[in-house]
DNA sequence: TGCAAATAGATTGTACATTATAAGTTCTTC
DNA sequence: GAAGAACTTATAATGTACAATCTATTTGCA
């Protein structure tokens, strides 16, 4: 196949699909906002087909909602689908640890540190940078891992986990902990303590979900302060 | 419209979606197949979208590859697929469990024990029937969990390896083995004693997935063994 | 004020055009 | 004469345009 199907260095053009998918998770759609697919292939320069398969594709992945005959709406965010989704990860991703300890380097070692610097550096002043590294520092010990199924439905959760995160605010006391328990993560992984390490981190998780889905309530009730009752 | 769009009792035709998603997973379409939408649409009697859309949306569900301008696939099954999804369950089903133990009622208990007797009477005389049983087991403790996300994952999961198990003889020590821990299972939840429960189902899921991966292996060594090398 | 019919707008399904891949054939070259 | 590259052709995926159907809202009337 030497047909250069996708040649080298030219970067292909995001599809629809990936398109609606980083507008849903960057906020610019926000939940449960109704998905009209005229409007949609309006926007991204293209017929309905395309925009349909993307949102059968989303749904699939449980980000898009599609009730018969009344189309598609973008997955509705409330506490307890958060509570659900890092309950989950609560059990995964001590699994998906557990792998990295198991076959750690000394350059594994170096760059989960390097990151973590940076993310001291950055002392939390962006919030949207903050979440990206932290998603890094977690995506670090995960991506080598054997099991496939599991690390993207780990990063697909994270992927979501970070948007919503991203336009909360961290409180003060929660950021020294954050700190510390990415440290403390870091010791038991070096000494190759799965048992530790699985340890800190199901905390380090429970800490952050915990935060989130509190912060994430206080945000809605702001905003369903300037709201009628929503007795539908 | 006197259509009866949906009358009361007339239970819905299955769509397009839902057939295809059965022939998979009765295994009228082999793992690997060729998905062709016009065939698909011919043989289904409708067009060629509502074939596409249910294509992406399995897709997003992880039973169908899609690679760019070369359509879609069933995905194949192979051995490291079902270590790969059992290894979740692993780690999902004990978290599912504990909250059935939690809020387990004797009516729940009656109707788990009677699902047991019904396997023991089978006792294994129809494969496809006690794959059937089996499920029924698991989803009685785990339907009633708050977390619906995780639920509908296993459901997935359970109905992924559900199609694949209905398909693969239980070599006879192993049926010993599956009948004690079930028992053993109902009696720590009878005892509302979490962990003990907990360990005992992990083993269960471990012996069951390890079992399944050899006997899938041994059956794709069967299948190869009439094909030239597989260099393709 | 409450209900019913009409209407607007969006979803869903059908038909068709375009484009890309893959296989088969012919022509060139060693 | 055989091997391989280039061209041709068939087939299926992808994208576009349009028709039919359904839902929800609004308007008119009792």
């Amino acid at each position: 196949m030497f047909s250069a199907s996708t040649a080298s260095d030219e970067q292909a053009e995001p599809t629809v699909y990936e398109r609606i998918r980083n507008d849903i998770l960057s906020g610019r759609i926000e939940a449960n906002a109704r998905l009209k697919v005229s409007e949609l292939a309006k926007r991204h320069g293209t017929s309905t087909n395309p925009v349909r398969e993307a949102l059968q594709q989303l749904r699939g992945e449980g980000l898009v909602v599609i009730s018969p005959n009344q189309g598609a709406r973008v997955r509705p965010i409330d506490p307890d689908f958060v509570r659900d989704v890092y309950e989950i990860g609560l059990e995964l991703e001590p699994y998906l640890l557990r792998w990295f300890v198991d076959t750690v380097t000394p350059e594994d070692l170096a760059e989960l540190e390097s990151i973590q610097d940076q993310i001291e550096d950055l002392n939390f002043a962006d919030q949207a940078l903050h979440t990206q590294l932290n998603s890094r520092f977690h995506l670090m010990m995960y991506q080598a891992h054997y099991n496939r199924l599991a690390f993207d439905l780990w990063s697909q959760h994270r992927e979501i986990m970070g948007a919503i995160s991203a336009r909360i605010t961290i409180a003060p006391k929660r950021r020294d902990a954050i700190l510390r328990e990415h440290r403390q993560l870091i010791e038991a992984i070096r000494q190759q303590d799965k048992d530790k390490a699985a340890a800190i981190l199901r905390a380090h998780i429970e800490d952050a979900g915990r935060h989130l889905m509190d912060q994430l309530r206080a945000q809605l009730l702001r905003k369903d302060a300037g709201r009628p009752t929503s007795a539908g």
